[in-house]
DNA sequence: CTACTTGCAAACTATTTGCGTTACG
DNA sequence: CGTAACGCAAATAGTTTGCAAGTAG
């Protein structure tokens, strides 16, 4: 059924792993690019792109829809949720344990097989509550 | 500050509501317009979108943002969160009550101001429960 | 040596926008 | 009659993909 992929040791991959673990800022794709391409002066986006989506594939990193604009990467695999700024579109961890008792609810709501959920809050982080907002 | 928009009566953005109203499955940009290309035989996608971002903007309906595809919308206007079944992508409300409790928990972790939160449930909806899913 | 990885450019999807025309109020 | 709404086509943002050349194992 799910064919077994192989995958070999791929200098670009391990580094954008290793970059996002190294932060906790939730980076984009061109983030990533941009920070890579002064160490490969040759990487494309289309590489970033391909290997993010390999490494999310092999379950090393999460993928982070937000509403709008780009995707961000998240390398941290324990469970959690996520703030969003409204003002900077900042992302940050909620460390909040799972909520599964919700699965449950919604599952009897709706008579769908529940497997998960995803929470994002959304408001103003620190810093722009300083700022006065700005957005 | 936000300046106020007037807007006309629009045969079309009216039509648009109202087929939002008349049923419960979340249609997207491109399923409305197929719909009203037949009683308007030159609508254009442009419009469609147009109207739906004036709907959204007169908080008469919601957009809901889909991890991939595009935007589904809903003229449901109590709160309630969604179901995404991952084998047909259809979307379902949820009618869990607010669970207002959580913004306070996850201001509390992150010291964020936390103005709101969206959940969304992950499963197999009934019919592709009986398919035997088929993704 | 096989086939995964990469750079590059073109393609693609969902959505927005500029412009000239139509029509609501 | 002024200006919102419209049709149309082109533009945009984010991401994916085909192809030929490079490289790990």
């Amino acid at each position: 059924m799910t064919k077994k992929e192989i995958y070999r040791n791929s200098r670009q991959r391990n580094r954008i792993l290793n970059l996002l673990r190294s932060r906790d800022d939730h980076p984009d794709a061109d983030l990533i690019y941009r920070e890579l391409k002064k160490e490969f002066p040759r990487l494309s986006m289309g590489n970033v792109y391909r290997n993010l989506n390999i490494l999310v594939k092999q379950r090393r990193i999460h993928r982070i829809k937000l509403g709008s604009g780009s995707d961000r990467y998240d390398a941290v695999m324990d469970h959690h949720y996520h703030f969003i700024c409204e003002s900077c579109h900042s992302v940050m961890d909620v460390e909040l344990p799972p909520q599964d008792r919700l699965n449950e609810q919604a599952a009897q709501l709706t008579g769908c097989t529940v497997t998960g959920h995803q929470i994002r809050f959304f408001g103003l982080c620190p810093r722009c509550q300083s700022h006065g907002d700005g957005s």
